[in-house]
DNA sequence: TGCCCCACGC
DNA sequence: GACGTACGTGGGGCAA
C-alpha cells in the first residue's frame, strides 16, 4: 500500500483554532473552541489525505537549545491565554480517542519534531505533508515533503510546495531562513535587520539568493541606508538564520513505524465529543447518531384523519404549539404537507386535507385569541395564506426570537432552539426528509413523528425564550416591532410586484444583441481567439499572457480581472473598456433580465421576494427569491431595469420614501457631536459640510473630489470600513485614508469620543446595543489577534449606527401599516430597501400618502437631529427618483 | 455540489 | 510591520 505521512504542527493548530473561533465552552463551562477547531481540522485531513502514518507533535513547553543560543528567544512573547492553555491536555485526549500518535521532546521545539520526521520520510520517499499556521516550516519542503498552510479560520489550507513557493514568492524552501534572518520574527523575538520588511527582504534574496551572498557583495545593495542597517546588524541577521532554522537530526525517538495509523473507533471518539457537546461532530459521525436518536422514545401522538374526529376538541386550544409543514424550502405556492399541535392536551398530528377540509380547525386558526407559538412566523402564515387559510392569533415565534437573542448564529435551526431552551433533542428536516437527489418521502407513522417532536420543541422552548428576551430587555423589540414586521412583510410578500414582462423582454432582446457586437469586438481585438469572456480564469490568460498587460493583483486563483484592476488598465488596451462593458451587460442580463423574468409568478405576474428576518448580524433585512434590494440604480443602463416595476393597476403609481442621510443623522445623535448636530440641524449637505471639515477649506472652496472624498469618508464611518477599505475605495494609499480618518476624526471630536467609549463599553459587556436594544454579541473585542480584535472594535462602533437605523424604519414601517388600516386606505406598501420604502399608491391617494408617510417615518423615532424624508413618484419604480 | 470570482445594492 | 480587512444575494465557471 501506498504510504502517506501526515505531521501537525500541534501547538500552532491550536493556536489558530483558538483564534479563529469565538469562545465556544459547553455547560461545564469548559472552553472547547480550540478543541472544536482542531478536531474539525484532523477530520478534514483524515478524510482528505487518507494518511497512513501520522504524528502530532508539541512544543516541550521549557528551555530549547534555542534559547542557549540566543536567550531572549520567544522572550516577548504573550504569555498563552488560560483560556487556551486549559484546552491542551483536552486536545491530548482527543488525540487519545482518535489513536493519533503525539509527541513531544525536551529541549526541542514541535517544529524540530517535524523537521527529523520529515527528513526521514523524505529519505524513504514518503509523500509527507506537514499541518501548520507557521510560514516558517515552508523551509522543510521537498519532492515530497509539502505543507499546508491554515489560512484564516482554521479548515481552510493552502497549499506549498516547491512550486506553489516559486510562484508565491519567488523563493527556494531553504530560502526561507534567510527570510526571517532578514525579517526578524517579532513573535519569536528574533530580531533580523532592522528596517527590512517583507517586500525588502524578497528583493535581496531574488537579487543575491542568501543572507551570506548578500554580505559577499554588500557594496552591491542599492540604497545607502540599507546597506548601513545590513552591515550594523550583520551577526544579528546571521544569528536570526541559525535561530530559524529548523533542527532535522533531533533525537527524536519515534520512528516511521511507531506512528503507522489505521483509523479510530467511532466508540471511544463518541463519549468525548459528548462530554464536550460537540452536537454537529456527533452528527457528521454518522450513523452512530441514528442509533442514539432511535434511543429516544417514540412520542404519543394522536394522529387527525378525518373531519369530525373527536380529537378535534382536545387539539384546538390556546396556547398551542402549531407546525405547518410545507413540501420544499420555498414557502410561496408551497403545497402543504400535514399539521402538528401541541399544548396542554398532548400532540396531534392532522394530515393536509384533513386539516383544510375542518371549518373548526379554520375556524381556530383564524381566531385572534386562539394563541399560536410557531417556529417562523412569516413564513406559517404567508403558506398558509396562499392556500386561502388565514391564521391569526400568532403570540410567539421561536424563530425570531432565538434571532433576536444572538443575530450572529449562522442558522437559527428548531433542532438547535429545542436543544438550547427545551434541552430536547430533535431530527433536522434533512435528516427525515434526505436532501437534493436523496430526498424522499418518509411514511405517515415517521412525518407525524418528526412534526410531532417539532411542534413540541416549539411549545417547551416557548418559557425559556421568553425568559431569555425579557431578561436582556428584548421582550418589546420582539413583541412590538418584529412579530407585527414580520405580518407586514408577509403581506408585502404576498401581495408582491408587478413586473412589465414585455418590457424586460425588449431589454434583454436589445442587451442580447449589443452583448453579441461585443464580444466579437472582444474576440477581434484579443487576436481574434474565441475565449469565454466569463471565465476570469481564461479571461486573465488573454489579459496578462497573450496581450501582455501588467499584473495589477492577484487572487488565491490566479489573475484578478475585477472592475477595479480593468478599470487601471483601460488606458492600455482596447479590449480593456470593452470587457468591462462587457461585463455590465451580462450582470444585467443573467441577473437581473433573466433572474427576473425566471421569478415572476404565471397566475399574478407579479414577483413575490422573501424577506429574511433573520439573516443579519445588524438587524437589517435582506431579500431573496428574487432579491430585490440590489436592482441597479448606480448606472442609468443598470437603473432602466426599475422601467419594469410597475403598479399593478393603471390608477395607481409608484410611491418610494427614503430616509436621507439616516446613519449619519443616527451617529450625530449617538455621539451628541456639536459639529454633526448643528450641520443637520442647519439641513447642510453633509458631505460637502465634512469636506469643509476635514479639508479646512469655505463652502465655495470644497471641489468635486473634496466631496466625493469626504463623502467616502462618511460612508466608510457608516459601514465600519478599516482605512484599508477607505484606501480603495479611493483608490489612495492607505496611509493617506488613515490620514484621512485621523483628520476626520480631529474635526468631529464628539465622534471620535463616541467612538471610544463604545469600544470600551463592547469590551466591558462583551456586546453593543442599538437604540431599540437591539444587541449583536462581539466576543472578539478582547482578542489577542490584532485582526480580530480591529474587525471587533469596527464592528463595535458599526452596528449600533447600522442597527439602529434598521430599528427606525421596521418601526416607521409597522405605524404606517396601522395607519393604512386605520384610514382605510388601499396602497400598498411593496419593498424596503434598507432606507428606502416604496409603496403602490391610488391616484385618489397620493396626496394624503405624501403627506402621512414622511411625517410617520420622520417622527417614529425622536433623536437630537431631524430626520428627513425624500419623496419621489411615478409610473414605474424607475420614475420614483 | 460546492467553491471561487465577480458584481449589484445599501 | 504584517495581518486581511462593511453586509448581504446571485450568476457563471470550474473541479470533484
Amino acid at each position: 500500500m501506498l504510504k502517506k505521512l501526515v505531521l501537525i504542527d500541534g501547538n500552532s493548530i491550536a493556536n489558530r483554532a483558538f483564534y479563529a473561533l469565538p469562545l465556544l465552552n459547553n455547560d461545564q463551562g469548559m472552553y472547547t473552541n480550540a478543541v472544536y477547531g482542531f478536531t474539525t481540522m484532523l477530520l478534514k485531513l483524515l478524510e482528505e489525505e487518507q494518511p497512513t502514518h501520522m504524528l502530532v507533535a508539541f512544543d516541550a513547553g521549557k528551555e530549547t537549545f534555542r534559547h542557549q543560543e540566543y536567550k531572549e528567544y520567544k522572550g516577548k512573547r504573550q504569555k498563552t491565554p488560560s483560556e487556551l492553555r486549559e484546552q491542551i491536555p483536552l486536545i491530548r485526549r482527543l488525540l487519545d480517542a482518535f489513536s493519533i500518535p503525539h509527541y513531544e521532546l525536551d529541549n526541542y521545539e514541535a517544529d524540530d519534531i517535524i523537521g527529523t520526521l520529515a527528513q526521514a520520510a523524505d529519505q524513504k520517499g514518503i509523500p509527507t505533508r506537514i499541518v501548520t499556521g507557521d510560514k516558517d516550516l515552508l523551509q522543510l519542503i521537498t519532492d515530497h515533503v509539502h505543507v499546508m498552510l491554515t489560512r484564516k479560520g482554521i479548515s481552510e489550507v493552502e497549499y506549498y510546495d516547491q512550486q506553489k513557493l516559486e510562484e508565491k514568492y519567488g523563493l527556494k524552501p531553504w530560502q526561507i531562513i534567510d527570510m526571517k534572518g532578514l525579517m526578524g520574527d517579532s513573535s519569536d523575538n528574533i530580531p533580523g535587520v532592522p528596517g527590512v520588511g517583507e517586500k525588502t527582504a524578497l528583493k535581496l534574496l531574488h537579487q543575491f539568493g542568501s543572507i551570506e551572498q548578500i554580505y559577499g557583495n554588500l557594496d552591491e545593495v542599492s540604497g545607502n541606508k540599507l546597506k548601513e542597517k545590513l552591515a550594523q546588524y550583520k551577526d544579528q541577521a546571521l544569528l536570526s538564520k541559525e535561530l530559524a532554522t529548523i533542527e532535522k537530526e533531533a533525537p527524536v525517538t519515534v520512528t516511521l513505524d511507531d506512528i503507522a495509523y489505521s483509523g479510530f473507533d467511532k466508540q471511544q471518539v463518541i463519549p468525548l465529543f459528548k462530554e464536550l457537546q460537540f452536537q454537529s461532530l456527533l452528527e457528521r459521525l454518522g450513523e452512530d447518531e441514528d442509533k442514539t436518536e432511535a434511543a429516544q422514545p417514540a412520542l404519543n401522538v394522536t394522529s387527525i384523519t378525518s373531519t369530525d374526529d373527536q380529537a378535534f376538541d382536545r387539539a384546538l386550544t390556546s396556547p398551542s404549539a402549531l407546525i405547518v409543514e410545507l413540501e420544499g424550502e420555498r414557502y410561496h405556492q408551497a403545497a402543504l404537507k400535514a399539521f402538528a399541535l401541541c399544548n396542554e392536551n398532548g400532540l396531534f398530528f392532522i394530515d393536509a386535507k384533513t386539516a383544510c377540509q375542518t371549518s373548526t380547525f379554520r375556524e381556530w386558526l383564524a381566531d385572534e385569541k386562539q394563541q399560536k407559538w410557531v417556529y417562523g412566523a412569516k413564513r406559517t402564515r404567508v403558506a398558509l395564506k396562499w392556500h386561502g387559510i388565514t391564521l391569526n392569533g400568532i403570540a410567539f415565534d421561536s424563530f425570531l426570537a432565538s434571532y433576536l437573542l444572538n443575530p450572529t448564529e449562522a442558522a437559527h435551526s428548531l433542532k438547535d432552539i429545542a436543544r438550547k431552551y427545551a434541552n430536547l433533542s430533535i431530527k433536522d428536516d434533512e435528516e427525515v426528509y434526505g436532501k437534493g437527489a436523496k430526498r424522499k418521502e418518509p411514511d405517515q407513522k415517521t412525518l407525524a413523528q418528526h412534526l410531532a417532536s417539532k411542534a413540541k420543541a416549539v411549545y417547551d422552548s416557548y418559557h425559556a425564550l421568553k425568559e431569555e428576551l425579557d431578561k436582556h430587555h428584548l421582550l418589546s423589540l420582539f413583541e412590538d416591532l418584529e412579530l407585527p414586521l414580520s405580518h407586514i412583510l408577509g403581506d408585502m410578500e404576498l401581495h408582491g410586484i408587478k413586473v412589465d414582462q414585455g418590457r424586460l423582454k425588449k431589454m434583454g432582446e436589445d442587451l442580447k444583441e449589443r452583448i453579441e457586437t461585443l464580444t466579437k469586438e472582444i474576440y477581434e481585438l484579443a487576436g481574434g481567439v474565441e475565449f469565454n469572456i466569463n471565465s476570469p480564469k481564461q479571461l486573465g490568460e488573454i489579459l496578462f499572457d497573450k496581450l501582455g498587460l501588467p499584473v495589477i493583483k492577484k487572487t488565491k486563483t490566479g489573475y484578478s480581472t475585477s472592475a477595479d484592476v480593468l478599470e487601471k488598465l483601460a488606458p492600455q488596451h482596447e479590449i480593456v473598456s470593452k470587457i468591462l462593458d462587457y461585463r455590465q451587460l451580462v450582470k444585467l442580463q443573467t441577473t437581473y433580465i433573466e433572474g427576473l423574468l425566471k421569478e415572476i409568478n404565471e397566475q399574478t405576474g407579479k414577483v413575490h421576494t422573501t424577506f429574511q428576518q433573520t439573516i443579519t448580524a445588524t438587524g437589517r433585512l435582506s431579500s431573496t427569491d428574487p432579491n430585490l434590494q440590489n436592482i441597479p440604480i448606480r448606472l442609468e443602463e443598470g437603473r432602466k431595469i426599475r422601467q419594469a416595476f410597475v403598479p399593478s393597476r393603471e390608477d395607481q403609481v409608484i410611491l418610494a420614501a427614503d430616509y436621507s442621510q439616516i446613519e449619519l443623522r443616527i451617529l450625530a445623535h449617538l455621539s451628541q457631536d456639536q459639529g454633526l448636530v448643528e450641520a443637520f440641524r442647519q439641513g447642510e449637505d453633509i458631505h460637502t459640510k465634512t469636506a469643509m471639515d476635514v479639508f479646512h477649506v469655505k463652502r465655495d472652496e470644497v471641489t468635486p473630489l473634496m466631496r466625493r472624498q469626504a463623502k467616502a469618508v462618511n460612508f466608510g464611518i457608516i459601514y465600519g470600513i478599516s482605512d484599508y477599505g477607505l484606501s480603495q475605495n479611493l483608490n489612495i494609499s492607505r496611509k493617506e485614508a488613515k490620514a484621512f480618518i485621523e483628520r476626520y476624526f480631529a474635526s468631529y471630536p464628539g465622534v471620535k469620543a463616541y467612538m471610544d467609549q463604545i469600544v470600551k463599553k463592547a469590551r466591558e459587556d462583551g456586546y453593543v446595543t442599538t437604540l431599540l436594544h437591539r444587541r449583536r454579541y462581539i466576543p472578539e473585542i478582547n482578542s489577542c489577534n490584532f485582526n480580530l480584535r480591529s474587525f471587533a472594535e469596527r464592528t463595535a462602533m458599526n452596528t449600533p449606527i447600522q442597527g439602529t437605523a434598521a430599528d427606525i424604519i421596521k418601526k416607521a414601517m409597522v405605524e404606517i401599516a396601522e395607519r393604512l388600516k386605520e384610514e382605510q386606505l388601499s396602497s400598498k406598501l411593496l419593498l424596503q430597501v434598507h432606507d428606502e420604502l416604496v409603496f403602490e399608491v391610488p391616484k385618489s391617494e397620493l396626496e394624503t400618502m405624501m403627506e402621512l408617510v414622511p411625517q410617520v417615518m420622520e417622527s417614529t423615532i425622536t433623536l437630537a437631529v431631524p430626520l428627513k424624508v425624500d419623496l419621489a413618484y411615478g409610473p414605474t419604480w424607475y420614475d420614483a427618483k
